[in-house]
RNA sequence: CGGAGUGUAGCUCAGUCUGGUAGAGCACCGCCUUCGGGAGGCGGGGGUCGGAGGUUCGAAUCCUCUCACUCCGACCA
């Protein structure tokens, strides 16, 4: 390909809505254009890309024998009201009548028409196990779109959806894709992380989440030190170094006054006390019944201990989403402001973390104003209904398989896969007939692969102060060949063409700096190293005297120079394809 | 959806407070010079100042409404 007959729509400064360094090179290096909120054109270059990225994933999802499928990006409401997802979805899907009134919404996902089309194709256990796939835009009308295609509402997502007899076939295909998944972004040149996820609202019970790591990542992700362990902090596990163990005597409590010291800060500074030896006492929303008529919850965790939300939505009776309840809500009921709050003689239930289970001679508030309560005890002036798993994990927390301490770091998701069990099967009637001619529902999994976003998470972990760079596996053009006053001499002319017509013959993609003399080789250099190319092949009089070509890798500083009857050879062992 | 902010040339921005002929750099077009790291000179094209209403002799500038976009929080590939 020629620059003069291509479109390198490179920007010099950097466009001011843009935030994060992908979104940033994405529109300097000319791959993206905005065309409205969390809408993109690809352009010419940043096509390619995404094609590279699809054919790897197209490849490795045939290899493990996944059957590619189209389905429709418009899907009918019925499906959606079948599975009773259209009214659990709210906003995010995006409905829309068509002409005869008749309500459509746009595919943010596909579980309804696959099993749709399932429950239609199969009646025989033999027919499975099987699993679908397709490579498609997703509409998903986002509450706040950003950071350019990374959180887009219009995106290319590879999902796969596999239907079984039972669990353990479910388990097989489950491993396989896990498996594959790691084979997809290990070619793709990616630091990448497995790690156990909450399921959300696709629903099932296991799931794996695949993250790019990046400083920008959305998501903070645990691990331990061997590998053995990780998982997203949204249900990530740990150890607590100094958890108590209840062994302590109990000693009798006293009320203390504590002025206006409504925080653990100002009641350790106040007390000279550790934050271990205090509870934190939060009131949370709960669903209004007879039990509990004032539609409270209480959340306690020792001092030092931060709520893990996601954890704690999964408690029964919890408002969803979690909401706190309002100081004025609270002194109603509790009779005190939020500061003096303790898990003494609630009328509603009271919920505690293993952090705090086994504390003894604990501070807590005494659910009056100032008032605190001095070596307060379960059993003694606290109680507590349950005990469950609500924080958050910290660094430096012993990991939960006891191998090594955990650390965090921040990644972006880029693929995520669920054992969905029965969940749409069931609501959708989707059986075969067993060995015994008896009808059995069938069990789901389903994988997806955010295909536009890991372009951008590529970049956000391969960039430097020039832009992109890509890894060979996915780079626009694997080779840019500049040639130097080309206008000047017919040499460098012909010898970039041939070289170009070498390349591309040899299976290189190859981009040839063909633009006239009034663009300088300082344009051209800076063009080819924002838009990324792995390597570059200048071409100049002065090398030619000597019948040689000057090579630089994108990745390093110095440049080599090259035989130009050797280029095959050279460059041989230094792309990798 | 709550909170904050921004809309002026393709891009980055000045001008708005204090109303008076719409600007700069880059990009683009033509000619000349230059040619291994975003060159220089001369000449040129390009704008309903996000939109609507209002105040005024006069509005990019003041007032009202509206739309779009970005950022921070809750959701997800």
């Amino acid at each position: 390909m020629r620059t003069s007959q291509y479109l390198i729509a490179t920007l010099r400064e950097t466009p001011a809505d843009a935030e994060v360094i992908s979104h940033q090179l994405m529109l300097r290096a000319g791959l993206i254009r905005k065309l409205a909120s969390g809408m993109y054109t690809w352009l010419p270059a940043g096509l390619r890309v995404l094609h590279k990225v699809t054919a790897i994933v197209r490849e490795e999802m045939n290899r493990s024998g996944a059957m590619e499928v189209s389905m429709p990006v418009v899907q009918s409401a019925e499906l959606w009201q079948e599975s009773g997802r259209w009214d659990k979805m709210g906003p995010e899907l995006l409905r829309f009548v068509d002409r005869h009134d008749r309500p459509f919404c746009l595919g943010p996902t596909h579980e309804e028409v696959i099993t749709d089309l399932i429950r239609n194709e199969f009646n025989s256990y033999k027919q499975l196990p099987a699993n679908f796939y397709q490579i498609q835009m997703k509409f998903r009308d986002e509450r706040r779109p950003r950071f350019g295609v990374m959180r887009a509402r219009e995106f290319l997502m590879k999902d796969a959806y596999s239907f079984h007899i039972d669990e353990a076939s479910l388990e097989q295909t489950y491993q396989l894709m896990y498996q594959t998944y790691s084979n997809i972004f290990t070619r793709l040149g990616l630091n990448f992380r497995a790690v156990l996820a909450d399921t959300g609202n696709i629903g099932g019970s296991t799931s794996h989440e695949f993250h790019v790591l990046a400083d920008s990542g959305e998501d903070d992700i645990v691990f331990n030190s061997t590998g053995s362990y990780a998982a997203n902090i949204e249900l990530a596990d740990g150890i607590i170094r100094d958890l108590d163990d209840g062994s302590a005597a109990m000693l009798p409590s006293r009320k203390i006054d504590t002025g206006d010291a409504h925080s653990i800060e100002a009641l350790i500074a106040l007390l000279d006390l550790p934050s271990t030896k205090l509870v934190k006492t939060l009131i949370v929303k709960a669903e209004v019944s007879d039990a509990n008529p004032h539609g409270m919850m209480a959340l306690v965790l020792r001092g030092d201990q931060e709520l893990n939300d996601i954890k704690a939505e999964k408690l029964a009776g919890i408002v969803c989403p979690l909401t706190f309840a309002s100081d004025a809500e609270i002194e109603q009921v509790v009779g005190c402001k939020p500061g003096c709050l303790g898990p003494n003689k609630l009328p509603f239930p009271v919920i505690v973390d293993r952090s705090a289970e086994l504390m003894r001679n604990f501070v807590c508030g005494a659910n009056t104003a100032a008032t605190h309560l001095v070596d307060a005890n379960w059993g003694q002036d606290c109680h507590f209904d349950l005990v469950a798993d609500i924080r958050k994990v910290r660094e430096g927390d012993l990991s939960p398989d006891g191998q090594g301490e955990l650390s965090i770091k921040r990644g972006i998701e880029v693929g995520h896969i669920f054992q969905l069990g029965t969940k749409y099967s069931k609501a959708m009637s989707a059986s075969v007939l067993d060995e015994n001619g008896r009808a059995v529902l069938m069990t789901m999994g389903c994988y997806g692969i955010g295909v536009s976003r890991i372009v951008a998470s590529a970049i956000e972990q391969n960039h430097d102060a020039n832009g992109i760079i890509w890894p060979d596996a996915i780079a626009p053009f694997q080779i840019a060949i500049i040639p130097l006053n080309a206008h000047k001499s017919a040499r460098v002319t012909e010898v970039s063409e041939q070289l170009m017509a070498q390349l591309e013959q040899a299976g290189y993609e190859v981009l040839l700096d063909d633009r006239d003399k009034k663009t300088s080789p300082g344009v051209k250099f800076a063009d080819m190293e924002l838009m990324g190319i792995p390597h570059r092949i200048v071409v100049s009089d002065r090398g030619l005297e000597n019948d040689e070509l000057e090579y630089k890798s994108r990745r390093a500083d110095g440049t080599e120079t090259v035989a130009l009857n050797a280029v095959l050879g050279f460059l041989a062992p230094r792309i990798t394809r």
